[in-house]
DNA sequence: CTGTTAGCGCGTTCAT
DNA sequence: ATGAACGCGCTAACAG
């Protein structure tokens, strides 16, 4: 491997030249600045980023770690992550935890033991606190990503679920939707109970019957077993009219099951969700949806995080983003007044 | 931070019997052992794996560059060379070259300067030979994915683009059509000319007219401008019945174009593709497609760099996996005939 | 403007 | 079974 050393033994200067050169840093004289370059250049030099890392005691590495690289949502924020950490000159490590708490944790001993400069996480939901835990305790920055986690305080970026809940059940009543049920994430996650919260007030807030049975907690990631779902289609009676799904992967894992059963949307039931399906839907968007700004969400967050590092830990009070999400009405509604 | 320093002075050990807990090297009595690793947690003890890389000569991470990160087909590959990596201890550095060569090029340096033990690479197309000259030159192992590049022999996984193009316009004939037209990525990437030239071979078999009007050469990647793709419909005289698209991005383009002429698929222009669209499609999935096997083109390819690193560079001649490809027929295609 | 010294945290080599 | 010395490649701090 070629060195500084080799460098500057070609070159007759000192190692510590051949570092100001390539830092630019110091002063130094044209004359030898080219020399030096020239011989870099001759020998196909490659700064060594790790023993940069180390003495510098920073990697000039972020990382990333989301809950369903599958889903849309998420790698549009990546890309808006991925774009904000460029525009600063830093590289972005990458992990995918599978909402599983195990394989959180996993990545996060990578992370501690890479010595990364941040982490932007979205955690699997509130057991992620000793996670988070232990990254304060290590003094690595880090900003939270589309779920709070009780009990930790830091820079987060985050959506209105109740807000957005609350237009979806408007909708449907408007629609003449009176039986509306709703298939929810773990409520270990924060957005999952967000969303529950607003659908129950604005049941209650329409005078619309609210019960246990119209509620389905499961998982936010896809599944190979849909018969979760089945029991629950069949456990409503009477059936209802429309369902609210917390978020993509989950109403398309319900309208493949309706799909099983020969039910057409919005024909046979109406659906509507959380943040918006793959590029696919541009064609023809079907799903009416609450669009959430995906790409912000990682582009923002980022950009905090990467102030957090540059300011210093102690650079002032947590700040929050809230990103405001949109009604997209489209034509898995049915008009049922 | 905590080094094996402290935990060595805490302990009462020198730090090489630290180091020899760590990494179980050596022979250590059960009782200091178990003091050293007590005392570790106690001060919550990470190893430096800067530090470790830098005396290793190995970092113990893998790099994985794509071309595009919104594109499903890529995505899944992603999640099978991170199931790969893992399974053999491996962390994942990730990229995107947005099918930009300039991208691309940075990707190289970051590539470079870390040390990684190894390259996952789907190369933009022909003119990425430098890149893959570098890496070489830097005795970097790296499998190429998808893409050969003409001039570099290496690892490599790829799927057969031209029996899939001679499945499609198999298909398409036995369905009546006769005006069959292409649209494809650029030919500087080996799949797309594997693409034309399987679609060529098969009009001809089936003594179908073909003329490079029928043929537009553009980018796989996704656009913000359709005029392109306007244009070229324009100058198709007569209309083609049925359109290929040399990958799914360029399905959802042409089928962008169609929907703002109000022109419905299949009833007036019949689509095929390569790859899978997004899970959305799995709801009720609608564009005939060669299906190309995704996670495998991930997962395989990181297993072959994964050997080529462990094995040491020598380890034998170059290895090339094709993966079959499956025509999946579905709705997007009208019988004429 | 340039060089020397020291040390980042760790593992290899050779002692003991 | 354990320790001391050295070096991985680089840069901060100080000399000159």
């Amino acid at each position: 491997m070629v060195t500084i050393y080799d460098i500057a033994a070609k070159a007759n200067v000192s190692a510590m030249t051949v570092s100001r050169v390539i830092n630019n840093t110091g002063r130094i004289s044209e004359k030898t600045r080219a020399k030096v370059k020239r011989v870099m250049e001759e020998l196909n030099y490659v700064p060594n980023q790790m023993a940069r890392s180390l003495v510098l005691q920073r990697t000039n590495l972020l990382f990333l770690l989301i809950t369903d690289i599958t889903n849309p949502f998420y790698t549009t924020l990546a890309r808006g992550a991925e774009d904000a950490a460029k525009k600063h000159g830093f590289r972005l490590l990458f992990g995918n935890s599978d909402e599983n708490l195990d394989k959180e944790n996993e990545y996060l001993d990578t992370i501690l033991k890479t010595r990364v400069d941040g982490v932007l996480i979205a955690p699997t939901g509130d057991a992620s606190l000793p996670h988070l835990e232990t990254l304060r305790r290590h003094a690595v920055p880090f900003v939270l990503l589309d779920r709070e986690v009780p009990g930790m305080e830091s820079d987060i970026v985050l959506g209105d679920g109740k807000e957005g809940a609350r237009q979806l059940v408007k909708h449907l009543t408007e629609m003449g939707h009176r039986r509306i049920a709703l298939i929810n994430g773990s409520l270990t996650a924060s957005t999952a109970r967000q969303r529950l919260e607003g659908f129950r007030e604005a049941m209650k807030l329409n005078d619309l019957a609210y019960s246990d049975d119209y509620v389905l907690e499961t998982s936010f990631g896809p599944r190979s077993d849909l018969s979760e779902i089945e029991a629950w289609l069949d456990r409503m009676t009477p059936a209802p009219t429309a369902i609210i799904a917390g978020n993509n992967v989950l109403a398309v894992e319900v309208m493949r099951t309706l799909h099983g059963r020969g039910l057409r949307v919005p024909d046979d039931l109406s659906i509507v969700c959380f943040d918006e399906l793959a590029s696919y839907a541009e064609i023809d968007p079907f799903l009416t949806v609450i669009s959430q700004q995906a790409y912000q969400f990682g582009y923002l967050g980022m950009q905090m995080l990467i102030e957090r590092i540059q300011e210093g830990e102690a650079a002032g009070p947590w700040k929050k983003i809230v990103l405001p999400s949109e009604l997209l009405v489209r034509r898995s509604v049915k008009n049922v007044g």
